[in-house]
DNA sequence: CCGTTCATTACCGCTGTGTGAACGGGGCAC
DNA sequence: GTGCCCCGTTCACACAGCGGTAATGAACGG
């Protein structure tokens, strides 16, 4: 998971606790301006901002964070019960916050509460690999932005084998889990849908599909391939 | 704005006291079963459960409002510390949570905060999808402004559809979403229902309901959010 | 050079879905 | 109570297309 922005620097002493012990990766923010200079190269996953000191800085770096065009999310504000009327109109710069001095426990819940609010609650479950991506949701499968029109099976196949790259499966093991394990047929018919697959593939892609001569089929790049 | 619902029966002396100095409308809910018996006909504009005493039923409740076409939000919860174990894996049951003894103030904070990121804090009595438009108040469609004379159960699966656009869904959870838990008969049913709303959309939006062979149906496009 | 393994194509059986029609129960008017 | 009508459900049938198999050709390895 992508490291949080966390103010001030240094934050808190039980801050830094808390989220020591909950095992998160944090980058302390000195103010608004250092929020794009530390920025990690994989972006923000978060950002606590304790805002009872140092309150206009506070919301400065909530404002770095929030007035950009992926506005960084969940960010969970510290603040004491004094400052409840300074949130008000301020709703686009927190999802959450926590009265201090805080409980660890409370801290943590709201934590996890908006880590899978911001999560699973808007982006749909998919499996990815390189340019290939699968909805599971809606049975749809793209590559490089290119919807992929694939039958049944098809789909069956190829979402077991992005879910195992770069491990080798040979026929039998391919009929056994994606087929059923009730199933008794050629070995053959394996060797046609992966013919199907690279083919809607396209040539492009092809290559995402190896056959390991004698042995089955591998998705992906091995781990040994120079 | 529509009125809150409010567990229990009757809600905690200060829960009240809180909701009416800010003045909000509420109505009492005893349990899960009283919440369709008791929601007012414009909706429920939010819930507001306290968990502290009676957890079992408050969590029944918080079901009852959530797993639905259109779940109930905001949702606050009212959770002694020690409860807060509960919480985890039941992030789908609520939007924000308040620690007993609450103060009026945080209280208010995080109600005002909610219906502001749930948006006006109303729920939608329209469901919109391209030219489709389903009124939820006088349970009529129109598409491309065109009305449409749907029977109940065309227009409970038509609503359905709308309220999950791009997921897939299997003949059997079709049946028990939109049928009921306790229905059993044959899967053709859906098909049969589907042919008919595919009829009354008319020949242009046919397609907004799309078979996905052996799996299922699915209405509109997928939207892949990256 | 031969045997083995895989790629490619064509073909056919069958499952799943679309379509039309009929059944039956519940509700409403009278 | 009685008749009718509407709506939800089920059945029968046709058909498209998916999946499995066989046949043939090509590539690889020893």
């Amino acid at each position: 998971m992508a490291a949080f922005a966390v103010f001030p620097d240094p934050p808190p002493p039980e801050l830094a606790r808390a989220l020591d012990l909950a095992g998160y990766q944090w980058i302390p923010v000195p103010d608004d301006l250092a929020v794009e200079r530390l920025e990690p190269d994989e972006g923000w996953g978060g950002a606590i901002i304790a805002a009872d000191q140092q309150a206009e800085t506070a919301f400065a770096v909530c404002r770095a964070l929030r007035k950009r065009d992926v506005p960084v999310s969940p960010l969970v504000l510290l603040v004491r019960g004094s400052q409840l009327d300074e949130l008000e109109m301020r709703d686009e710069l927190y999802d959450d916050f926590c009265l201090a001095p805080f409980q660890p426990r409370e801290f943590e819940a709201r934590l996890k509460h908006q880590l899978w609010r911001t999560g699973t609650g808007t982006k749909p479950e998919l499996i990815e690999y390189g340019d290939l991506v699968l909805n599971l949701e809606t049975y749809q499968a793209m590559v490089t932005g290119r919807p992929l029109d694939l039958t049944y099976m098809e789909y069956e196949l190829l979402k077991f084998f992005a879910a195992h790259p770069g491990k080798v499966f040979t026929r039998e093991i391919l009929l056994n889990r994606v087929w059923g394990y009730d199933y008794y047929g050629g070995a053959r018919t394996v060797d046609v849908h992966v013919r199907r697959l690279r083919a809607k593939l396209g040539e492009e892609h092809a290559g995402l599909i190896q056959t390991v001569r004698s042995v089955g089929y591998r998705f992906g790049q091995s781990r040994w391939s120079s």
